[in-house]
DNA sequence: TTTATTTACGCAATCGTTCCCGGTAACGAT
DNA sequence: ATCGTTACCGGGAACGATTGCGTAAATAAA
């Protein structure tokens, strides 16, 4: 059961040494002649030593791990970002450890606490899209946590972000939808409070407007669960389809909602894309197989994922409080499919 | 930066108390007076003292974290799984360390190092698909790791494992598409040693031959990256649409095959079911949205995922070596979908 | 030869916590 | 008055590693 590691001691103990001097000889230490360092080594690597990393955190006063909040892992989107996340981490010595929030605020609040109370030297943060209490989040970064926000995050909170052009993704999905002839365009969206959401909505009101169309609040339908709760979606579907003015087309501003919602359209057996065109942002790389085949806005999650860490490790290593914090945007990409082509329906309006 | 957390020795020098009284004091011991305790306690609460878990797990020589291994988190069956394993772990105070080897067996012995390397009390893998030298999983079961297989599993290595009646689900899976008519039916598999793909291959053929069909050991692609190389899958398929005998129908034994099938049969504009049945192992709750909707074997994996976890954390807290090793076995379920349906076609010959 | 300098190593403190030893009162029993 | 109990608390070693400082011996400079 014990698993009996090597330690500096023992190996003091078995060449006749002080467990200084093995440490130094170990980290190749001026102080030590070539010998001594060549009989330490060997008997190290011959007995496969490894330093305790326990040990070396209480004595450096860091863990080497970094903490990672996001709303679910079976989320194609946060898995590529964690993918990134992993990547760089790893090969800084880190580890990571990921906790999941539910798109819940109190199990995002619980694993916060958690993952403080493991001494993380870091966190990376996608903020639930029920939260909209920063207090907790504000207080430890008061406190001096290193935190980088990515995706949804917190303006409040000042310190480096990573995102996409969000409002650009929105604009062009949405033009993309006018241009094939789509004139009654809906949403459904994450709460209103969140980021993502704002900004995403900001694109497809501009877009909106740009066209000469008008805005119709009554067409965005808030899921506050962002999709976590199929019914939800359900509800806000159905909610459209029986408007005085019913959608040609939705947008839907995430990856669950955007699946939501044709799970809820192919169940109430409406045609995508003749009767309800559909484009939503999504990373899930099975989009294309789907029926129709989704018209998606992506995210570069990995690279999104890679950045942050970057970024986190620059904050959690720089020797003097940082000041400069920056906010790094990106690209998104519109891959478009069949769920918003529907050629004999527009052709002739377009 | 610095993030100065209250230690065991402020507050012992604040109330003119030694670090072993106040220490008791905390863990609540029967050598100190109530007013004593109360007084600690209270001061405690009020400036928010947490133990430091480093300074806990030097002294404990345990790291209340254990490692989890798999092929990749992006992959439904997987993510699933971690849930499983993270709701147990964390309401036992564990915390979980996840790494991937995406079905490379290099990557695979990197993070097992890794993971090793960072003292976690136990472990938890499905090895990857290239693995078939267990050498170094031995010799950490022999140290006295604690390791629990789940997935894909080791037979050399005894200690609990948690699988799937693979061979059953397999067995039905096959069966339904002779049921439906399919009669040149052919396998895309992963690896030949991998328990699974082992596992799953003794079902299928044991249907075809309860069937009175032959087994076509020709039909049988194995695919050494588990359909991580998309490339892999397309040439399996290609031979067996240029086989002699083409099939009628594939059964793929993982969920990066399965949709991998769909990807190339769509590609090459084959009409599923019609022209080739389709039925795999996959636990993506988007089968059911693709075109044709995916006939699954779906695994219990957030079941599976808790019942390592618990099996893991058994092993670890037991006091003395644990010698009387399970293998938990649960039930697969078969959905039905449109994409081994072929009504037209078959009907009448069934 | 004496002194200064270098070389090579050990001692002990430190990180935060637990826990084995003690030790000191107070009190009752002898 | 002496002893044994009990209740309560502190000292200090330990967990594994690093590191500032001290120091012996060896060598170089005077």
């Amino acid at each position: 059961m014990k698993f009996e590691a090597l330690t500096i001691k023992d190996i003091a103990k078995a060449l006749g040494l002080s467990t200084s001097t093995v440490s130094r000889a170990l980290r190749d230490s001026y102080e030590i002649s070539p010998e001594t360092k060549k009989l330490v080594l060997e008997y190290a690597q011959k007995n496969n030593y490894h330093p305790n990393p326990i040990a070396l955190s209480l004595k450096e006063r860091r863990s080497r791990s970094i903490g990672v909040v996001v709303a679910e892992i079976a989320n194609s989107f946060f898995s590529q970002s964690i993918n990134g996340i992993e990547s760089i981490a790893y090969n800084n010595g880190y580890n990571v450890i990921i906790s999941q929030s539910r798109e819940s605020f109190d199990r995002e609040l619980i694993n916060l606490q958690y993952l403080t109370s493991r001494s993380i030297d870091g966190l990376i943060i996608s903020v639930s899209t029920e939260t909209n209490d920063f207090s907790y989040l504000k207080e430890l970064h008061e406190k001096g946590m290193p935190i980088v926000f990515f995706d949804r995050i917190v303006d409040e909170i000042e310190t480096h972000k990573v995102i996409v052009d969000n409002y650009k993704g929105a604009y062009e999905a949405t033009s993309h939808l006018i241009k094939n002839g789509y004139r009654h365009i809906a949403s459904v969206a994450n709460a209103a409070y969140l980021s993502i959401a704002k900004e995403r909505l900001g694109g497809y009101r501009a877009a909106l407007a740009d066209h000469g169309l008008e805005v119709p609040e009554a067409m965005i339908k808030y899921c506050h669960h962002g999709g976590m709760i199929l019914s939800e979606v359900e509800e806000g579907v159905n909610e459209l389809l029986h408007a005085d003015q019913k959608p040609d087309a939705i947008f839907a501003t995430s990856d669950k909602l955007t699946t939501g919602c044709l799970r809820i359209l192919k169940a109430r057996k409406i045609n995508v894309p003749k009767e309800m065109g559909l484009v939503g942002f999504s990373n899930t790389d099975l989009t294309e197989l789907l029926d129709p085949p989704l018209t998606i806005i992506k995210q570069p999650a990995f690279e999104m994922g890679e950045l942050a860490t970057n970024l986190l490790l620059q904050l959690i290593e720089s020797k003097r409080p940082v000041k400069d914090f920056e906010t790094k945007t990106l690209a998104t990409e519109l891959i478009v499919r069949g769920s918003t082509v529907a050629k004999n329906k527009f052709k002739s309006l377009a």
